[in-house]
DNA sequence: GATAAAAAGGATCTTGTTTATCCATTTATA
DNA sequence: TATAAATGGATAAACAAGATCCTTTTTATC
């Protein structure tokens, strides 16, 4: 149960737009260099995450990618659902109907409870937040340890 | 981001055997009936479930599978863990050698309290609780709604 | 307009994991 | 000793993840 690698590169990115000033728009390649995201790949994933508003893309000479909201508006359980999905650990916990037996088993409802509890916890993570953390530390870039 | 067929075949199985009485031996074709989990993979399954001791294996005539422990013994992280491995969101939430980057960052302290709190969710949720839930109700054994 | 930088989109390919099945061998009851 | 029942190893099929390549489209700038 682990996070992939497009989930891992997206944080990464959006973490990386996050410590820019407003509206400065960053190439693919920048990213990819500074965050170690192979180059291709990480245009899937910017298209993915254009396509839910989290960044924007920008084409052309000049062009690259900037965030689509403001960092205190993005948090990490949008960039991992957008990734990877809906969060969830059973069928019946977001699909009873899918469920060969009763769906209001007990096992179910521990399921729900540890969805619920990780989705707050990563609705409660915003990029505003990690990025100032990030350059308060020096880290990702280098800089730092 | 979701449980694997063979944890879900996992805990059924040991759910069905914490129904029964203490020591009570049910074969394999008993259990995959029962529990709607293909015969061949059952096995693959109670292997592992074997080797970290949640249940035992009895060869021969009569032969079959029970309860390594007393059900209260026994949580849903247990089988989860077995069968998947352990539960971590993120490399370096576990192995912090393995980052590329800096390790104390603030998105790894998120992912570190996500990986807690759902390993206590587990944990809390005994099979003799679930069992004892599952038989007030009538479910699994197609007796209920 | 023409040029060129930069990203999109589609296709493909590799790799790994999950799920499943088959069969010869071992175990142990009666 | 015969037989019921599980093991262990091998293998295959299905699917998802990760990565890469190439042609087309977009657009800033000369």
């Amino acid at each position: 149960m682990r996070l992939t690698k497009a989930g891992e590169y997206a944080i990464r990115c959006v973490l990386y737009l996050s410590t820019l000033a407003k509206g400065i728009v960053a190439s693919r390649n920048e990213i990819a260099d500074a965050m170690d995201i192979p180059r291709d790949f990480l245009t899937k994933i910017a298209q993915q995450l254009s396509r839910s508003g989290i960044i924007e893309i920008i084409q052309g000479p000049k062009g690259g990618f900037r965030l689509g909201l403001p960092p205190e508006k993005i948090c990490l359980l949008d960039v991992v659902e957008t990734m990877m999905g809906d969060i969830f650990f059973n069928e019946c916990a977001l699909r009873p109907q899918s469920c060969s037996k009763s769906c209001t088993c007990a096992v179910h409802t521990v399921w729900v409870k540890a969805r619920t509890q990780i989705r707050e916890t990563l609705r409660e993570a915003t990029f505003a937040q990690l990025a100032e953390d990030v350059k308060n530390r020096d880290l990702y870039f280098g800089k730092g340890s």
